[in-house]
DNA sequence: ATCAAACCGGATATTAAGATCCGTATATAG
DNA sequence: CTATATACGGATCTTAATATCCGGTTTGAT
């Protein structure tokens, strides 16, 4: 569904943010050890998130990642997603058709529409918040 | 979403339903020009096709490939994505976990789980008499 | 001022998917 | 019987995703 790129970027951004709920920053290695992430394509993902203003950092000691508390319930998982995915996972045909729209459908297309709608919809109406509050309840993974 | 192998098996065995039920046995070469894909490529995934009974073939002059008549309204398009994509798409988890289920779920598990259902249930009741149906309506592509 | 902890970014390596090549086997027409 | 059209299958090539490496830069503590 995802790329690898994106799933590490979707946990990373979920981690970083319950950190942040509590004021704390997150050093890659503690980031790469609680998602169960290779570090240095780890490295790779969040560098994208930074440039994008998803997540900020701070170099040298005592520095790391964190997201502005403020934006928590303003990020939302289709912003990740776009970022490190674009928007193919929207769009694309399911059965690879470079053209397939409503007006020049492929046998398939309404039929898969309806699956891309609700996975974009679920992505654009969850926000880090939403992930926050289940990650603390104790009941959710983010390794393994 | 799928993998080219499938996308291309969904196209080629879509195509091949439909000439089918006219009676027709389509070459390799037909196939691949009529879905837009590499020939020797399809000429693998039908192969895996072939072997998994999904599909006919004969070999020599005026062989080509087929599907039983009596087939089309039981061969779902689940059937071809099991064989050439396995069920890592209904199984496996939006974060990427190896081991997410509903007893120890990510934080996206409850959401995600609707929409690969969804997914699912939409190969699961698709058959290619469906697809041949909407095919012969003149309003649907192959390719492109 | 120095050292160490951390992020940054270019370069390279590895792997798997995607794609092609070519010889072989089979079957039909003439 | 021969030539041709077709599918089959092993081997190889290409490309993109995944992953690692390493030197550079920034920053805080002492």
């Amino acid at each position: 569904m995802f790329s690898k790129t994106c799933e590490y970027g979707l946990r990373a951004i979920i981690f970083i943010a319950q950190q942040s709920t509590k004021n704390t920053k997150v050093s890659l290695a503690t980031i790469s050890d609680a998602i169960n992430s290779p570090q240095a394509f780890t490295a790779k993902v969040l560098q994208q998130l930074t440039r994008n203003n998803i997540v900020k950092s701070i170099k040298g000691p005592y520095g790391g990642f964190y997201i502005n508390i403020d934006e928590l319930n303003v990020i939302k998982l289709s912003d990740v997603v776009n970022i490190l995915d674009g928007n193919s996972i929207y769009t694309k045909c399911g059965l690879g058709l470079i053209k397939c729209n409503d007006k020049k459908p492929c046998p398939l297309h309404c039929k898969f529409v309806e699956v891309r709608e609700k996975l974009k919809e679920m992505l654009e109406t969850t926000t880090l918040s939403t992930m926050v509050c289940d990650l603390n309840s104790d009941v959710f993974y983010l390794k393994r």
